[in-house]
DNA sequence: TCCCGTCTCGATCGTTGTTCCATAACTAGA
DNA sequence: TCTAGTTATGGAACAACGATCGAGACGGGA
């Protein structure tokens, strides 16, 4: 009666703020620390409400992947063909986006269908057919596999491993000389580069009809 | 007093029957149906005695993740000093191990310092330190980020992405062009190797140092 | 026989995702 | 201005979860 709810209850909560607001969650406490009420705390809303614009918890991980996705800015087409310019460009910004926002790369393990990842993809498809690409489809596979590899090898080892694993390691020299001796301290930025030089390197190779046996 | 619990309680309930009952749990039920209570239900015992044994539900993560490595079997030393042949059937049965348990693809992102893959990883250096490639962290990285990519990939796609996902892609084929005319089926185990192929050819140039720039 | 380290488990706490249902706010038509 | 109906909100509650606590049961050595 007299002790009504006083909080204005039409500031029609969007999809869009919800999403935001899950990325910026995500971001400050990581993924293990977003929870329907959390996320409605901070939209300064009840729990439940966020059920009418949402269906699962599910749902707002997959709108904020794709919001990751949605950062990664499409390279322009080149007149002169090269493919492996763009190719390189839509990677490192691939990797830069989910590097950005490192919970992204331990939930990727769920169907990238929403239409920022979809648009990339096929950004890559197509740039690899005009390539001429025998099989582009295998070739952005190749990419893709290598990219969320690397992003998910590199965000796991930042999160959870240099505190104690290293000293591990070196307590256990004997049994694993080799592992010992290159350390775990590692410069990902140029081992990314590199393995990419090889994948492209090889790719190249493969690609030219008139090369001789395409593989 | 004349009710007595009539469950013989020593069977000495052991960290390797925990682990395998786990493997067995999540090879039938998947990785979301791992429950401390289901998994004491399947031993027969009470779910807090698993915590005398294990720490957290991520220690059995952890153990069970090993395990799979451990059906990884290490190929023997080539005489002839070919170091692509042992790499192949290496990365292979590393591929073969993930997929033979999918819910493994899920929870790779964590670090992977149990003794099996310690040893899988260990071999790798070693060959490929001996094959005489300069940096064989890097080229290990490369070909870690690939498996786990691609096993990911595989994993997430054949679980949840088969049924609508493909009229989906058909419905809006005028925005995705590319990807609706590659389609989404898919044969794993070709595109694997060829891009696994890709690799290690770029890998073979980088390697010698008589073939001019080394990259 | 007693005792102590090893091992088991019922009771319970706090938290999670999700559903139900009552209800308030807005919109449109009369 | 009244009213019907859609849109949106949130309190209460449920089942299930990971984990802790403490009380015990066992078994071997003294």
């Amino acid at each position: 009666m007299w002790s009504r709810p006083q909080k204005a209850p039409r500031q029609t909560l969007t999809l869009e703020r919800i999403v935001a607001e899950a990325v910026a969650l995500l971001d400050e406490e990581g993924v293990g620390r977003l929870t329907m009420r959390r996320l409605a705390e901070r939209l300064d809303t009840g729990s439940t409400t966020l059920y009418w614009h949402v269906k699962t918890k599910d749902d707002v991980l997959d709108l904020a992947l794709d919001a990751v996705f949605g950062e990664v800015c499409l390279p322009g087409r080149r007149p002169d063909g090269a493919w492996d310019e763009p190719v390189r460009e839509l990677i490192g910004g691939w990797r830069a986006a989910l590097l950005r926002h490192p919970w992204s790369a331990t939930i990727l393990d769920r169907p990238l269908m929403g239409p920022n990842a979809l648009e990339r993809t096929e950004f890559l498809y197509k740039t690899l057919a005009a390539a001429g690409f025998p099989a582009p489809k295998t070739a952005a596979y190749s990419l893709s596999n290598y990219v969320m590899g690397s992003v998910i090898m590199q965000v796991t080892w930042q999160d959870h491993g240099d505190d104690d694993s290293g000293e591990f390691l070196r307590d256990r020299a004997d049994r694993y000389p080799a592992l010992a001796e290159h350390g775990l301290d590692h410069d990902w930025d140029a081992t990314f580069d590199e393995g990419l030089a090889y994948l492209l390197t090889g790719m190249e190779q493969a690609r030219k009809p008139d090369s001789g046996r395409p593989a």
